[in-house]
DNA sequence: GTTTGTCACTCGCGTCGCGGGAGTGCTAAA
DNA sequence: TTTAGCACTCCCGCGACGCGAGTGACAAAC
């Protein structure tokens, strides 16, 4: 479990949360670590670097900086970069531009495939940092109606539609040959019956009619429902699923110079348990959530940072939308662009919803 | 385009082919550069390492060896992985624990994406390498049947079979209200019509028919037109389709232990033209193929090599397997491995046609 | 009391030079 | 034709050195 660093704001006077914040916007900007001088520099503050020096030494004393070297200068902790999160930051608006492309993105998904590609590329690429999103499994999903099409002999396609829109399909294979007659009196069946349950219920329900009529020997009706479990298991996967993109964004920034850091790191990612995790831990919370570093335990993935926020209608959390990326990122843009994803995606789906 | 450095077998003795095949594997094997010693300590050749240098001296003249320094041992060039390729490399064949595992999932894979995804997957778990999956675009594929199926207002799910079983499917949205009926109607008459036929030939056909029917205003027909235009658009996207997956696994590879090098390769991995661009030229010729380092002009990708398979039936090739690693690799091991699983598909393939 | 200038101290980092070791090329002998 | 021996080359790891950046502390100035 994640748990989050509490900074009291006024635990930092006027001028100390000013040198925070300046400390952390020169070395998010930068790379480097801030030294008073570089500071007094900035012109921000006239003050002389000796000064800062000791304002910097008392944050540093209550945990906000910390320094690498003897010799070097400071740079922020965790804690530092959650103090400036909750008390300093301010949010940049999104440009018209990403605007516009978040909004044309959103409008043309409608399979759940695809909006989930969609949604981690586009975070990836006006981040350009790592976008995952996370989407759990479909077990709850609530059904409007299910389609059965035959294919080709042997071959089913199934459509389910959620009452939130959300369309997902695949293709189950069998060995009762159905003809398409037959199929579409099922569909028409299961969705009368069923129409705005969760899947596992159905799939529930199924199972268990399947053992009464297995008593009643009505083999047209076993065929039938044993279609349709397979259906339901099919597009029901047990594991949670979860789109990583835009890795490789995280090597051209200079944090990761380093051959180890590099392999580390995308071994981190490829293992995507850990993140389901942490993602799902997330799903409760409403708003956009920012966990930095230490707080979110990726023990494998050092220094990184997740924000992310939860999608799908009020009632019923569809998943999340998020970005990692490196502790030192600018959260001024990455926060509101992913929210506005976020809402973006909810609006739809909820339009989705009252539409039908 | 890619072009084969040419190597002819008599042009070394069997003493010198029966060298360099000793060098060639244990470089692979070690990953170290092969010097006269370790070569006698091998056992294999009754000579001394004196005179394993002189035998090594004339592979480089030729140009099979190469040094990195004046002091170290040598180390295979392209040409003499080419020559070991065609004339000195003996196959092993497939575990059977492998062909196990490939036909299981050939097995599983009907809707298009999906045999892909798994392809490249197994590829690249089996051989822990990078695993490439290439699809051109479907311009060429012969359609079985065409559905439309109503997922929602305004959007409609089209599935396309073609004659070699492949399944692929997408929701089109429409503002021409469709009802089942007419959506089924509208189904029968173009596949009806079509079947057969490659998917831009009847893009074509379709234009044309749109055309002559707008001089007589029927409406409907027009509408039905519209969407089996949209559909196809949607469905044969102008870009070739390339999976990679299991780019991670080469991270744990000693010869990716610098930095700058994971990076370059990466970011080569990343830009698929190129890729797309030597599968395709592949795509003319039958059998197993094996590119090797600067034969296929990756100029990013240095020091790769490729090994490919086409697959699909002999009269019309569906696409190309193959596994990305480095030039040092296993090719005893990896070419077997691909050439199953090129045969596997084809041959599902080449059943699902005559199923029909 | 807060701010500032100053100075000694610390540490990272790049460079240089120095063996040691591994491997080769060459030559002469078997 | 093979082999032993030897000089030569070059990589690589190691420690020393010096430079530069930055701090901490202290005393003077505001």
């Amino acid at each position: 479990m994640h748990q989050k660093l509490d900074v009291r704001e006024d635990e930092l006077d006027s001028r100390a949360r000013e040198v925070l914040r300046a400390i952390v916007l020169q070395h998010v900007a930068t790379g480097e670590a801030v030294s008073s001088r570089s500071l007094a520099r900035g012109g921000r503050f006239h003050l002389s670097p000796a000064s800062l020096r000791n304002v910097m030494a008392d944050l540093e004393d209550l945990g906000y900086l910390q320094h690498p070297h003897t010799s070097s200068g400071r740079v922020p902790t965790d804690r530092g970069y959650r103090f400036f999160i909750d008390h300093l930051m301010q949010s940049r608006q999104l440009s018209r531009q990403d605007r516009d492309v978040i909004d044309g993105q959103v409008a043309h998904a409608s399979e759940l495939d695809e909006v989930m590609h969609l949604a981690s590329r586009v975070l990836s690429t006006l981040s350009d940092q790592v976008g995952v999103v996370f989407m759990p499994t479909l077990h709850r999903l609530t059904m409007r109606s299910i389609d059965f099409i035959l294919v080709a002999e042997g071959k089913v396609m199934c459509i389910i539609v959620g009452t939130n829109g959300v369309v997902v399909n695949k293709i189950v294979e069998t060995r009762l040959g159905f003809t398409r007659d037959e199929l579409e009196k099922i569909s028409r069946y299961i969705t009368g019956e069923y129409a705005g349950l969760a899947l596992d219920t159905i799939r529930h329900r199924l199972i268990q009619l399947t053992a009464e009529e297995r008593a009643q020997g009505d083999q047209v009706m076993r065929n039938a429902l044993a279609l349709g479990i397979g259906a339901v298991e099919d597009l029901m996967p047990m594991e949670h699923e979860l789109f990583v993109e835009g890795t490789a964004s995280i090597l051209n920034k200079p944090d990761f110079a380093d051959a180890g850091v590099i392999r580390k790191t995308f071994l981190a990612l490829q293992e995507k348990e850990k993140l389901v995790e942490i993602l799902n831990s997330c799903l409760n919370e409403d708003g956009l959530q920012i966990l930095v570093g230490s707080e979110s335990d990726f023990t494998h993935l050092h220094n990184f940072s997740l924000v992310a926020r939860r999608y799908g209608s009020e009632s019923a959390p569809l998943g999340m939308v998020g970005i990692l990326g490196p502790m030192r990122m600018e959260y001024a843009r990455v926060a509101p662009l992913v929210d506005y994803l976020g809402r973006a995606l909810s609006r739809k789906i909820e339009e989705e919803e009252q539409h039908n």
